[in-house]
RNA sequence: CGCGGGGUGGAGCAGUGGUAGCUCGCCAGGCUCAUAACCUGGAGGUCAGUGGUUCGAUCCCAUUCCCCGCAA
């Protein structure tokens, strides 16, 4: 059969995925239908906001759908009439059954880890937080339990020192968006020879992040803070607490670090700065020195900036 | 109509009902073996837009635009 024949039903959510539709339809693929998340109120103003995988399917005029729940019974009679050979789903949500065994060819996912490493929904951002100095992307069967099915492709890509999560981000929503045509290609072809995921390491999970992981605890590695930093940045960020004279409590997110392994006397959490233009936090095994902050309320600044307009020394650390 | 903070010389901030100041940067000069050092002098702002209150508003009120935090 020809890849460009068949009836794809692609599921995603975020740029991530946009990066592999846009793949998909650019390079001249069936896609006969997109499921994305419902609208709904986001952000400041709570504004309805479109998903970015709706915003392009939009563009690009495809047949949309958006279930509140994915067993909904309209939607699954919907998905049916479609009558799609193959599904494709990048970062969307875990889908039932009745769902993803579906279609003839199956369903298979993208995930953003070299799997078994990094089941979960945060994959690419624990993997920098962890310090790995490589990742990747993986193609997989679904199957009942989430991210195990058998892996059809891989594509690593190493982590340099300098990179953060915006930036593997980008480059694993290239390699994702080539390996899920390549896939599509293979499926086609009728003779895909999966492999199931083993590995002889301990597997480290990916779990959803939620705010108090962003946060800054100074009583770890210097190391570890520094990946921790990277690993959010730019988006959720790693974050501290500020607090001044008054007692007033400001968060300040933190965008860009240098780990410094010094053996020292300092508490941790304490701040060292010339008041100028260097800031450093005392930690562990060293100090980890601040670059590129935001302070609430104030816009993305270099400490250097900040400084000219804060006295440092009123301020301490919130542990 | 989810809650909240903010828009002041190039940058970050302070401040007052009678037209503004700090730290840094910039320009010129000086000092120094030397410095992200120091000293002296200087340029640079219609204090976000609009309307209103007032003898007078950057500061009070209303509204618009923009930025940010929380929450999703």
């Amino acid at each position: 059969m020809n890849s460009k024949d068949i009836r794809i039903v692609f599921m995603g959510t975020p740029e991530f995925a946009v990066g592999s539709l846009k793949a998909l339809v650019e390079g001249g693929y069936n896609v006969v239908g997109v499921v994305t998340m419902p609208d709904k109120p986001a952000g400041r103003g709570h504004k309805i906001q479109y998903s970015a995988v709706k915003q392009y399917a939009l563009e690009k005029g495809l047949k949309l759908m958006q279930p509140e729940k994915l067993k909904d019974e309209a939607f699954i009679n919907e998905l049916k009439a479609l009558n799609a050979d193959l599904q494709i789903v990048v970062a969307f949500r875990m889908l039932p059954e009745i769902v993803w065994s579906m279609p003839p060819m199956g369903t298979f996912n993208l995930h953003g880890s070299l799997l078994p490493q990094y089941r979960g929904a945060a994959p690419i951002n624990w993997a920098i937080i962890n310090g790995d100095k490589e990742t990747g992307v993986t193609t997989f069967m679904l199957k009942h339990e989430i991210d195990t099915g058998n892996i059809i492709l891989q594509e690593k890509t190493p982590i340099a020192p300098e990179d953060n999560i915006g930036t593997v981000y980008d480059r694993l929503m290239e390699i994702g968006a080539r390996l899920v045509t390549k896939t599509v290609d293979l499926i086609a072809e009728g003779n895909v020879k999966t492999l199931p995921q083993e590995s002889s390491e301990e597997l480290r999970p990916a779990p959803k992040i939620f705010k108090e992981t962003c946060r800054l605890d100074f009583s770890k590695k210097a190391e570890q803070l520094h990946n921790l930093v990277r690993g959010l940045s730019p988006y959720p960020a790693a974050w501290l607490e500020l607090e001044n004279e008054s007692g007033e409590r400001r968060n300040l997110k933190v965008y860009e670090t240098e780990a410094e392994v010094v053996s020292h006397q300092e508490k941790p959490g304490t701040i060292i700065s010339d008041g100028k233009k260097t800031l450093k936090v005392a930690c562990a095994d060293g100090y980890l020195k601040l670059k590129s902050v935001q302070l609430s309320g104030k816009r993305r600044m270099t400490v250097q900036e900040m400084l000219c307009g804060m006295k440092i020394e009123a301020e301490k650390i919130v542990l």
